[in-house]
DNA sequence: TGAAAACTGTTGCAATTGCAACATATTTAT
DNA sequence: ATAAATATGTTGCAATTGCAACAGTTTTCA
């Protein structure tokens, strides 16, 4: 997985957080993450815990738009979601999180300092490979059925871990969130999925039998 | 819009180009650039033209994974597409592309050329700016029925353009592929939101009446 | 220009889905 | 340890949707 400070020593990694007027926050469980924030365009940085991103519908559905671990990367847009009914929230106790303004990368002035470069390709390099994981949910969501959006979802599961069982790094009513469906509908489709043979399910472990 | 080249000379846009191995392809209309291609890692830039990034589903649904015009960067995802189904058709006769092996550009040792800094940077908010995109195809996807996918489409467009009337940049065919829903099935919640007196649609440019 | 291809609008119908409303089970927080 | 909060499994039912099959229109291109 690509990592933010990835070839970049330790000190020079200080420096730069300095440079670009890094801060470290920590926060509680359950905190919303963007009432918290005083810029609108940052890159975060999950030094440790878990958030997601979240947006609360209209009328009422949650839908997760993303779901960060240690070292993910998020924000850049987050000036979009302000006043959007967007969330960002900590699903763990102390988890610290470190901001950087947007501007303040994009303003940097690398010429005197050569990991800065280093800096800005890696994070180019994140930011690519969220796009591919946002292809990947946009292909299972254009799936019309949900019988096919969750074959499409264990397909491409399956195929980054290369075997036919695999883990779900859901609970069942966050998977029918990311799936954008009704969790009793999904309920019912993943029983007529064990029934019918196709495929095992033990716990958040998924078998594909075909 | 963000450009790539943009703050960078053209002198220095040449050097770079020629810096980065970077190839001029002219494409016929139907082309399916894909097959065209040598390397599986790559950045294009649409010099003129358009092209669409399609997915074709084992059964014979399609799938507009991305549509891009003058300027728009697509790539760096390729390898996870050869052999899935995935194609890049161009759309205009004489569309020309800026093809770039992506290894170059994370390779590049700039400290002796400045702009390449410029260059990265672009890159990097080329990409955060698709993020978004997709964070809204993602939004619009995850509404539950028809109609919500449209009136949330019709928000986020309405949104951007700071008006009630729009224009919709589709064919309605391809409006229900973005939507990721049948096209008949469309046709008619359209209509039914017309009659219901929610909206104005005269060729391509829909008006909100709420 | 003229034929072929693509797009659009419509409708009946069967299948799928969301919703609501439960009962249990599990996890979290004090 | 216990109460509260979340998560899970299930089902009936009404509403929505995909699908198929048309006819008519517009666009493409040789």
């Amino acid at each position: 997985m690509a990592f933010l400070f990835d070839k970049i020593t330790m000190n020079d990694k200080d420096l730069l957080l300095k440079l670009l007027e890094a801060t470290t926050f920590t926060f509680k469980k359950h905190t919303n993450i963007l009432t918290s924030l005083k810029k609108d365009n940052i890159v975060g940085v999950v030094e440790s815990g878990r958030v997601q991103i979240i947006r609360n519908d209209y009328d009422g559905n949650r839908v997760i738009i993303d779901e960060l671990n240690q070292n993910d990367v998020f924000g850049t847009m987050i000036s979009s979601m302000i006043g959007d009914n967007y969330d960002i929230i900590v699903k763990e106790d102390n988890t610290k999180i470190i901001i950087i303004d947007y501007s303040n990368i994009t303003n940097f002035n690398s010429t005197q300092y050569n990991f800065f470069n280093q800096f800005i390709k890696n994070l180019l390099v994140i930011t690519t490979d969220k796009i591919v994981e946002k292809n990947d949910r946009i292909e299972v969501l254009t799936q019309k059925s949900i019988r096919d959006k969750l074959l499409e979802y264990f397909r491409i599961i399956s195929e980054k871990k290369g075997g036919k069982t695999f883990d779900i790094p859901f609970s069942f009513t966050e998977l029918a969130e990311y799936l954008g469906v009704d969790r009793s509908a999904m309920s019912r489709e993943l029983k007529n999925l064990k029934d019918e043979g196709f495929i095992k399910v033990v716990n958040k472990r998924v078998t594909l039998l075909y």
